[in-house]
DNA sequence: TGAATAAATGAAAAAGGCTTGCATATAGAT
DNA sequence: ATCTATATGCAAGCCTTTTTCATTTATTCA
C-alpha cells in the first residue's frame, strides 16, 4: 500500500493545479506520513505522528481536502472515529479491511464482490455515481482462545 | 420492515428472561417506535419522537442494551452517527442500503454478495465470527440533475 | 525580486455524539 | 407489601470534529 513521496507530490500538484489550492508544508507531511502507513489512520495519530509541526484542526482541514480531490479515502472501522489512508493508483483506491473486534488488528482486503452487483443496485433504483463501503468484523486468531 | 409491537414484546420478554435485565416503559417504547421506523433512526431522533417521554441519555443506555441482546442493530452512514434499526427475522437482521450522498435518502437493499467471499476471507486470514458492514452510496435521481 | 491577494494556519471556542457518576425511582422476586 | 438489583434522570464530562477570526504564507504578476 506504500507510496512513494514523489508520486504523491506529483498527483498532489497535478491535482491541485487551477483549483485554488495551495501545495503546503501539512499537506505535504500529511501525504508523506500517509505514504508510509500501511492501514487507514485517525486524524489524531496523524498529529500525533507529525508530533505537533500543525495544528490538529490543521490536520482535519487537510484531510476533509485531501478527500474532496479524491486523494485520500475515508474509513469507518465502527468506533466513532474515522480513519484515512493514501488511494493507490494500484487498486483505483478499492479495497477493504478485517478488523478484529477484539484487539483491532487490520488486515487489508483485496477481493471484493463482482461488481455487476452495484451497478443492478444503481440501475434498479435509478442512482447515479454508485460507490460502497465494505468492512469486514470478526476475531482474529490469537483472540479467538481468550 | 415493520415489525408488530406484540412481536417485539415476544422477543424481548424471551430474550431478557434469565439475563437480569428488565423491561420497562422506555425500552418498550423505544422497540415500539423502532417497529415503525422504515430505516434506521438516530438516537436523538428516537429522543424527539418520544417527544422527551425519557432521557437521550436512557435512549443511548436502552440501544446500546438492545444491540448486545441482538435485538436491534447498528449502522453507519458515514456522517459520523449511529444510526439503529430493529433486527426482522425475516432477513435474518441482515440488509444493506443505498445512500444518497446528496439528500441522504434511503433505500433498503436485500441483495448482498455470495457467502463464499466472506468465508473464503475468514478462512484465509484465520479470523472467525466475521461478519461485514456494507453500505452503497450514490446520487438518487432527483439528486443527478442538480 | 517584491508587492499584492487569495488561501491556509493556529488558537480558542464551540458543536455534536456519546459516556459516566451518582442519587433516586422502579421492575420483578419473595 | 417489601426488598433488592437494575434502570433512569440529571449533570457533568469526554472525544471527535467544526467554526471563527486574526495572522501567516503560497502563489501571481508587475
Amino acid at each position: 500500500m506504500a507510496h512513494s513521496h514523489q508520486h504523491d507530490l506529483i498527483d498532489l500538484r497535478a491535482k491541485l493545479r487551477g483549483k485554488d489550492h495551495r501545495i503546503t508544508k501539512p499537506r505535504e507531511e500529511i501525504l508523506d506520513l500517509l505514504g508510509k502507513e500501511a492501514h487507514p489512520v485517525t486524524a489524531k495519530t496523524i498529529h500525533e505522528k507529525l508530533s505537533g509541526s500543525c495544528d490538529l484542526v490543521t490536520v482535519y482541514r487537510s484531510l476533509k481536502m485531501l478527500e474532496s480531490m479524491d486523494l485520500v479515502k475515508r474509513f469507518d472501522f465502527g468506533d466513532n472515529t474515522a480513519r484515512f489512508e493514501l488511494i493507490c493508483p494500484d487498486d483505483n483506491g478499492h479495497h477493504h479491511h478485517l478488523i478484529c473486534k477484539e484487539c483491532r488488528t487490520v488486515v487489508e482486503i483485496d477481493e471484493c464482490f463482482d461488481s455487476n452487483l452495484e451497478s443492478r443496485i444503481a440501475k434498479k433504483h435509478s442512482f447515479a455515481e454508485v460507490t460502497h463501503q465494505l468492512e469486514f468484523f470478526g476475531l482474529c486468531s490469537s483472540c479467538q482462545t481468550t
